[in-house]
DNA sequence: TAATATTATCTCAATTTCAAAATTATTATA
DNA sequence: TATAATAATTTTGAAATTGAGATAATATTA
């Protein structure tokens, strides 16, 4: 029947929302706790795993606005965790750079992080953990091209 | 080695944030098409199929600080979507009521809001969405009580 | 080359959210 | 019945996000 599968879907995007929300509700506390807020973290490890990088594609990446990515890189040059550095080849464009203290921030709070998100897997074992980001890259690429 | 095991934690951690974000997105977009935020829906749509509810209720089932929830109420109440009706027995608390008005809003756009989950859905063939139900209940059950 | 279109970033106003304090009502206790 | 503790909602002010232009640089094309 058409209409249980229907339903079947929906039923999946409940639990879907419910599980990402609850992860992050206590992902999110650590990292204010450390006095960043997720979005500001989010761009920091951006910078800090995938080297320096355009605003534009802080955007694309982190799924923001572009006038929330200036408010955001404004909020951590403040801060003292990044600079901004003027692209040699195309003056339009600017790149955002992790600073030395960014760095020791991300080192210091990484592994806590980490160890955290282990923690709130801990009820899947190693193999349903890779049966779910079977299921879940299947599901989230056909639907991030929509 | 204890190490993989937590880069697979990690691995599944971003894997469950995109897909959620990447079929949120689009969701989202049909709902403010049709003129409400995310949130206004969310709520109107748990009256629905719910019943009243008491507004300190509706904080705790959408994830929302008491002060957002008296914001979209009112909202909503200037929308016609609802209405609010004090609680005979205890007078502290109010419930949130949908009116005719907000059920036919719903009634109109939640085939069309079924049907493109329903479609966000579609690159996994039913077996595999029973899997990750099931996946992610084991998974977020947990972790919405640490 | 000049005109036009595109791109990257920023500015600004409006919207949404949260956190903390304030208000009002209920319950427990002495 | 006072009094204190608890609870539900609202108010307030600040922070975060967006979307629509504004600005400036680059790319395209006639």
């Amino acid at each position: 029947m058409e209409n249980e599968s229907v339903a079947k879907s929906l039923k999946l995007f409940i639990v879907l929302s419910r599980a990402y929300k609850a992860i992050n509700e206590h992902v999110n506390k650590v990292i204010q706790a450390n006095g960043l807020n997720p979005t500001e973290f989010a761009v920091l490890e951006l910078l800090y795993h995938k080297g320096d990088q355009p605003m534009q594609q802080i955007g694309g990446k982190i799924l923001l606005a572009s006038g929330s990515i200036t408010y955001v890189v404004d909020k951590l040059e403040q801060k003292g965790m990044l600079k901004r550095i003027a692209c040699p080849n195309d003056r339009r464009v600017t790149y955002a750079q992790i600073t030395d203290e960014g760095k020791s921030f991300i080192q210091e709070i990484f592994p806590e992080h980490a160890r955290q998100i282990h923690d709130l897997m801990s009820s899947l074992s190693d193999t349903e953990k890779d049966e779910a980001i079977h299921l879940l890259k299947k599901l989230g690429l056909p639907a991030g091209k929509f």
